[in-house]
DNA sequence: GTAGAAAGTAGAGCTTACTCTAGGTCAAGC
DNA sequence: GCTTGACCTAGAGTAAGCTCTACTTTCTAC
């Protein structure tokens, strides 16, 4: 089964603009078109997507995801770049928990601040800024 | 304790010109100068610029974080609205944790699968896109 | 008191990732 | 066969977040 460009943006949430964007820079390999010219996602280029959108959101730039969907053309010569950069991609995505697990520890904090800070009305000037020691990096 | 610009950089691993790009965009309001104008990093304004690279990290733009720190400048009126800022960057952060643990699902899958399809030498054209099913989004 | 490092300003330039516009083509329904 | 809507391309424009340049001033050490 085929879908076309504006079904595809529409599930996958992205504009028409950036599907074709996409596939201008080579993130979109997968896509055929009909002999008129029309785009057409089967399974494979959806998959190649979703890929792309996982990448994506690993925080890799699109050049880099370019690199790794050139890789797969190349075939099997490059398969263990292909399996260190999902190495690499892992510790970046490892870490980046970690730290979000550090940002909302702060806002939590932040969050009880501010709720007991209203709940006793205007106290006293609460402009504070402070941060429990150890939340923060230094 | 006073810090200069050059050691808060480095401690932060942020540039000098980033600082003081963030000063221009009104993001260091505790920032202080000598009187003849070199700027003086203290401890709120080291707490101040902690909670900018937090929001950050959360994924908020620098606007919306000047605006947040234009309501502390503003004093006890505005922390209402902080509190419930704090609550929504709380929503996205939870939300963003839970995507990211999505994405490495993923790439497990794909490590895994390509240190078989390395360990396998090329036994087949491994160009595959796949990704088993419940761990994508549509 | 002078060299050189480090600070300052204003403003231009860069990168990434879109986003939009203009103008043309194609397919389906009347 | 003609309208209408979805598709196409090329290329310009935009927003965010830096990053750098050019030039001046200030601080530190000899």
């Amino acid at each position: 089964m085929d879908y076309s460009i504006s079904q595809v943006a529409e599930t996958y949430k992205l504009s028409i603009h950036t599907l074709r964007y996409y596939e201008k820079e080579g993130l979109l390999p997968f896509v055929k078109r009909t002999k008129s010219g029309i785009r057409k996602f089967d399974e494979t280029a959806l998959d190649g997507l979703k890929i792309v959108e996982c990448l994506k959101k690993s925080g890799m730039p699109l050049k880099n995801i370019k690199q790794f969907l050139d890789w797969c053309q190349e075939g099997n010569a490059t398969l263990a770049k292909r399996r260190d950069m999902f190495h690499e991609r892992r510790e970046t995505v490892i870490a980046q928990m970690a730290e979000m697990q550090h940002v909302l520890d702060v806002i939590n904090y932040k969050c009880w601040y501010y709720e007991t800070a209203v709940s006793e009305g205007s106290k006293e000037a609460m402009q504070n800024m402070e941060v429990p020691p150890g939340l923060t990096h230094p």
